[in-house]
This record gives C-alpha cells, structure tokens and sequence, in this order.
DNA sequence: CTGAAAGCGCTTACAG
DNA sequence: CTGAAAGCGCTTACAG
C-alpha cells in the first residue's frame, strides 16, 4: 500500500487560468455560465480543464457562495421498505436541482438545537415524521431554517409546509372494504407507534369505518402493531393465545402485514378464508406475499418528490403549499378475500 | 409564509471572538481542543457560543483544512433489502469518527472521470459491486482517491482494499444441503447478474456441489434471477410452463426467493414437500416467508462496518488488509424441507 | 468580453 | 496561554 499515504495534487481555478491564459474571474464565469465569455477563451478553457483534470472545490464554492447545494434528510429509521421509494422520489428532484443528499438518521443530535451540525450546513431539510422532537422542529423554524415536514403537519404557531396522505380517509376506506364486501365483524386493528401522526390518524379511520357500518368499537381489538414485523407478529401471537374472536386484520403498514401473516400461518389459521388481511403502504413486498395482500397504495416516490419540490420553492424564496395531502388507492389482492 | 425569504443572520467565530473579548485563534483552539485555552477563556467561550446560538460553517473549516469530513457511498441502486443493513454498517463506524455520508446511486456521472463531482469532495469512498466501471475505478485509484471495495476483488493492477464475504464456499455447502440431506437432485440456479461478482460466485459454488455429489452440471437448469424478486418470478413462471423436471431452487439472494416462492405459490406448487428453496442473505425479510426461509447468513452490518474501517485507515495513511474475507453461516428453516 | 481585488469564515504556524 | 496574519479556493461587484 503505497499509494495509500499519496496526495491527489489540489489544482485550483489559478492553475486553470494560467493554462488557459486568463484570470480566474474568467475561468469562474465559464464554470458557472454566468457571464460571457469569448467562443475562442471557451475552448482552451475547455482543454484545459480535460488536461488538468480540474475538479472545483465544493468548500471553496460554499464558502464563497453562502450556498451548500445540500440538502439534508431526517430520518427516524433508514429501515423499511418505506424509505427507499422516499429517499428516490426526493433523489430525483434534487438531483435534477443540482444538490446531494445528506442522510441523517435521528441518532446522534449534537449541535446547539440537538441537531446534528452538519444539518446547518444544508441549504434546507426533509423531516420525516417522528424524526425530530417538535420542539426542536420549532427551534429550527424560528432560526430560519428551510424545511419541509413529510407526513408530520406543522406544529402550532409554525407555517412550516407539510406533505401528507390521506391517511384517515384511506383507512376508514379499506376497513369498510372488508364490513361491507367481505362480511368482517371482528376486526383487529394492528395500530402503529401512537406518536406517529399517521399511525394516530389511521386507527381514527378505523374507527370511522366501525361507526359507519353500526359496529361497537372494541378496544381489545386494537393491538400494537409498531409498523414493524416482528412487533406485529409478536402482538398477535399473543391475542391468538388468549381469545379466537376475530374475523380480519387490519394492519397500520404492510410491514406489519408481514408479521400478521407470519403468526397466522404459524396458528394454522387460513388466509382468507378464516381471517382476511389487509395492510397500508403498498410496498412492492405486498404483492409477493402469500396470500398477496390487499392493502392502500401511498405514492411514497410522489410523496418524496413532492416535498423536495416545495422544499425547494422555499429555498428559492418562492411561496410553496402549506398543506399538500396526496391522495391514495384501494389496492385489492387476495388477502382480504377478493 | 413571510419567513421564507427570511435570511439566517450568519454568526461567525469572530463574532464569538468579539463576545468573548479573545482572537478568533482562541475561539478555534477551543473549537477544536488542539492548542491550550485557560479556565475562564473556556468558561466565556462556552457562553458566547450558547449565546449567539454559535455553528461553525463546514465549508470555511473544509477549505482551510482541505478535508470535507465526509465519506462518499456508491451504489448501484439503494432498493432492497441488502443495502439497508449496509449502510446502517457503514453508518454506525464513520458516524463515530466524525464523518458524515454522502449516498450517491451511480444515475448521475458527471465529473470528469465519470464520477459525480460531489465524490472528489469526500474524503474517501466506499464502492459497492458493479456502481462503477472498472476503469473509472482505475482512474479514481490513480488520482489517489481513497477507497475500499465492496463485494468486488480490486481490479488488475491496483491496490485497493476489498471487503467481500465468502460467495463460493458458502453456496456449496447450502447446495450439498440441499443434496445431501434432502435428497434433490434436480437443482435450479437462478443466478443473479452475471456482472456481478459475487453472483459469478455463487454460480460457481452450486456447480462445485453438483460436482462433489457426483451430479451431472445442466445449464438448461440455470435461470436469471437478477437479485430480484420480479425477475426471479418471472424466470421461474416460464421455466415451469415448459418444464417440470427439477425438486429444489438455490437463488442468488434472499430477494430473487421472494419471487421464486410467489411462483411456486401460484402454479400450486407445495414448498418444501415438492419443492425445496433456499436462498442468500438472510435479509430481515426471510424469517418471515411463508414457509420460512433456509438461507445464508451474511453479516451485511458488520461488512459495512469493516469496509468503513478499512476506509478511515486509509485515510490515515496507515496501512489496511488488501483483502478481507467474512464468514457466513448456514441458516436452517423451513422452505428446504429442515 | 475580461481582469484586479475584496471577501466568504475558518485554521495554522509563528511570535510573544 | 494568546494574538496577528497569511492562506485555503472560490465568487462577485466594479471598472475597463
């Protein structure tokens, strides 16, 4: 390993100028396409570049332009199949826009705000639901800082701009799905994390459906789901164990989903036919499972694409939508009975 | 949304300096705990800091120590599975020594060497299989960028560190299992992208089980899987339609077995009573298939955290293994017919 | 169309 | 233990 102690040799826009017999000014308006520049200069500026394998110094830029053509991303997890079509909408935004990612996962909170500092260095932030203590989001908005809340609404007194689904509509939705066309009496409502605004607002829609079809709603019903497989399967193990009333399941996420239908094939207990299944996501995992699952198609690319764009209206200084809901999709499979 | 055109009132070290009545040379001693600063220097330093809400700009700290604390990830995709643990790997070592993460999925390259420009502002690397050509990986390793390979042996003639785990071994003795225990002679390969190493491999770790077992090599047995679940799917569905001759199915990854299982699943097949299916991985996912799934443990966290380790050695200058090499291990379930 | 010069906000020998 | 000053590599009015 020789090699491994060697310097890369920094050349700079001087030693650009230089070759190209002009100053750096110039050589900065080329880069940049800010200003004229002469066809004739363009072409040894070209050449010189490809001969000196010139690279710009982001730092110099940043520093020089205010700017960090960052855009950072606050995670709760970078787990689940949820995140990689949210991280690849905002991708292609932003990258189209000209600025890399920073991928935060909300473990490490140093900075003054309990924030990790490098997010200060960003010219503005995703914030996923959860990721980041309210307060905190606050403390941020009151410094001025860019962001776009993603399946959070802004917390009082701030007009941060959010993007979300509908995600009480949608549940109450599925649910009725499974009273009306399926018969179900007895469903279990597999619920998510109660501090997930989402997860809060889909067991709500649960609830409508109950209401609307004249069912009592039941508190034994609902268990905790977690959005995590293992929580889900653990959760209705357990309720298998202890009772047997139950015709459906409705999970708060597909991953739950996966969990559901672990325990119940475990228990020996039919799919559909026994028990119908339905999830929320519509994660591409959902149409492998057995039975392939009926569940709520959340545009999560849209999803992510979507707050990039109001991210970036706000970094612009443009006025970007307070409140985007995106809509989603009955997706029927088989696991409900279908 | 009157703040969205609100500036961020930038402090900088000499406006701690000013507050603190000391050089910005202290402020940065202090910063940086490399040089001496008395008791109570410290005391009014830590106050002013908190008081002007203080954050040093990466960019001015980059520039003036022409390191950019961040390392870069190159990937040839950011879905599945496979590559969550990965990152969370990588994350957890460089996370703790400081540096921040740069995720690049190779759709973009635009520097001069068929690189993103953002890469020559990491401080180093990380490669994985197949997101870069060979010769750019060449020309990268000439500049003198610090990296390490993953799941991918360094090219003729450089140097670079790599981090794989055992591909060939471990296929063979999930295959001979397979053989062995359960009797199947009739074996489909559905291999993963012959680009790949590590799927190049794998293929030739089920052709020295057939070998060692006496059985005959048919390459009419051999499939695309791609890593995929969608691919895997439809490569068997069509195998089955024109043929029925075979008793188990070794797949690339844990993923191409999700597709295999879903068209089992559909053509009636009973797994693992008819046929038996193994995979490679043992990603998350696999525990919970139905039925669940015999596969290989890879330690997809601790390769990440060893290929970043071998990283921030590079970048020391210190000297790390050329070639590093991780156990797997035999995951016995249900869908072999354990 | 082009250049000289100031400035972005840090760090780092060097002197004291 | 502390400070003055040069330097990191760009960009951006301003003047020509």
């Amino acid at each position: 390993m020789t090699r491994s102690n060697s310097q890369v040799i920094s050349i700079t826009i001087r030693d650009v100028a230089r070759r190209a017999g002009v100053s750096v000014a110039t050589v900065s308006r080329f880069l940049n396409a800010n200003g004229p520049v002469a066809q004739d200069t363009r072409q040894r500026l070209e050449q010189a570049m490809l001969d000196l394998n010139y690279v710009p110094k982001a730092a110099a830029r940043s520093l020089a332009t205010r700017q960090s053509r960052m855009i950072g991303i606050f995670l709760s997890s970078i787990y689940g199949d949820f995140f990689t079509p949210l991280i690849s909408g905002i991708e292609e935004v932003t990258a189209a826009a000209g600025f890399d990612l920073l991928i935060s996962t909300a473990n490490q909170l140093n900075g003054p705000q309990d924030l990790p500092m490098a997010m200060f260095n960003t010219d503005g932030m995703l914030v996923f639901a959860d990721s980041l203590p309210v307060n905190t989001i606050q403390r941020c908005y009151e410094l001025g800082l860019h962001m776009v809340l993603i399946q959070q609404s802004a917390p009082h007194g701030t007009l941060i701009p959010s993007v979300t689904i509908e995600n009480r509509q949608a549940s109450r939705q599925v649910v009725s799905h499974l009273i009306e066309v399926h018969g179900r009496k007895r469903i279990v409502m597999m619920a998510g994390p109660s501090s997930h605004e989402d997860a809060q607002l889909r067991t709500l829609g649960y609830k409508d459906a109950l209401h609307a079809a004249g069912l009592k709603y039941d508190p034994q019903l609902v268990l905790t789901g977690g959005f995590d497989r293992q929580i889900a399967e653990a959760s209705l193990k357990q309720f298998i164990a202890q009772n047997w009333d139950f015709d459906a399941v409705f999970t708060g996420d597909d991953d739950a989903a996966v969990g559901v239908l672990a325990a119940l094939s475990k228990a020996g207990i039919q799919v559909p036919e026994e028990v119908s299944v339905v999830g929320f996501d519509n994660q591409l995992l959902s149409a492998y499972l057995v039975p392939p699952l009926t569940t709520v198609n959340v545009p999560i690319n849209q999803v992510g694409q979507t707050a990039a764009r109001q991210l970036l209206c706000l970094m612009r200084g443009e006025h970007p939508n307070l409140v985007t809901v995106l809509p989603t999709e009955l997706v029927l499979r088989h696991s409900c009975g279908c």
